[in-house]
DNA sequence: CTCGATCCCTGGACGC
DNA sequence: TGCGTCCAGGGATCGA
């Protein structure tokens, strides 16, 4: 599952291997999963690859050079290719003359003989070709990058929303580029129990969970991020971060600070791994478990 | 504003 | 070996 250190590890792969090639041709199988196909087939032969950015969990392809036909040289330096990869989405070049495998749905040949391929069993990935306004846009629905955010801006964003601390960390667009991973790493490293409500946490605790954020995206990306769902780097290898994980997958093993075992709940309808020792539950959660007696007129409503 | 439910999709795990 | 069933999950959408 591509979450920021996978899309980064990526992005600087396809950036050492793709960047200044220009396209030659596009080649698409099933659309479903790209906003207008035909986009494609029509603005990027021509184009170069200027560089490969990541932006949240996106990649971005900047484009550049003589547009096909009509395009002012203004609106084709702001073109670019948006690339989503969903759970299982993949992308890479591989020489043209090889066969390419089964769920590979855009080919773009480029001009030194490679073809740059995205392959994507589930196709819960996107495409998008956008330029100008309509990329500033779509790029302005997201929030700030974790990785770029300041202790007092994500103490703000804490404090402006009443919704559990890991629906907010997931949330795009709020905070760009986290995801089920690295959301319950963080959790765990900062010792916060995922259904805090997010208005509620110190700020020491605040600053705490920015760093442990920051640290575990830094420390996923040295190690190419977390390959859990065939995740693989732009040169085929995968990454090593899942020997590091902490909380996510390991229900019912020993928590690393105190054994006690990883429980697992659903929160923002994602499973989410923690340790009910180190990770208390909040009052409003603990609540629900508390009620002593089960008060005699609760009985089940006679309707029937 | 925030929530849960539902849908999209396919491969892998599991049970028989 | 093969089949059916369940599940994973990012994101969009909708009703509560």
């Amino acid at each position: 599952m591509p979450e920021l250190p996978e899309v980064e590890t990526l992005a600087r792969g396809l950036q050492r291997t793709i960047a200044g090639r220009r396209i030659v041709s596009v080649t698409l199988g099933k659309t479903d999963f790209i906003d207008n196909p035909s986009a494609l087939e029509e603005f990027l032969p021509g184009l170069s690859i200027e560089r490969v950015e990541r932006f949240g969990k996106f990649m971005l392809l900047r484009l550049g050079g003589e547009a096909s036909g009509n395009g002012t040289a203004h609106s084709v330096s702001a073109a670019s290719l948006l690339v989503h990869l969903g759970m299982t989405g993949h992308m890479a070049p591989q020489p043209a003359a090889e066969p390419f495998s089964k769920h590979t749905h855009a080919r773009f040949l480029l001009d030194d003989g490679c073809e740059l391929r995205y392959t994507d069993p589930r196709r819960f990935g996107r495409m998008a070709y956008l330029a100008g306004e309509k990329l500033l846009a779509e790029l302005g629905r997201f929030g700030v990058d974790p990785l770029e955010v300041s202790e007092l801006e994500f103490g703000a964003l804490l404090k402006s929303h009443k919704s559990r601390i890991k629906a907010l960390l997931l949330d795009q667009s709020a905070l760009r580029g986290v995801g089920n991973i690295y959301a319950d790493e963080s959790l765990w490293r900062a010792k916060i129990h995922p259904k805090r409500i997010a208005a509620t946490i110190s700020q020491g605790v605040s600053r705490k969970l920015r760093k442990a954020l920051q640290d575990i995206l830094r420390e996923a990306i040295a190690l190419r991020g977390s390959s859990i769902s065939d995740f693989l780097d732009a040169q085929g290898q995968p990454g090593e971060y899942q020997r590091r994980h902490r909380a996510y997958g390991r229900e019912a093993k020993p928590c690393y600070r105190c054994k006690t075992p990883i429980r697992r709940v659903i929160v923002a309808g994602r499973s989410s791994y923690f340790c009910p020792k180190c990770q208390p539950a909040p009052k409003s959660v603990k609540h629900k478990l508390k009620r002593r007696k089960p008060v005699t007129s609760r009985r089940k409503p006679a309707s029937q």
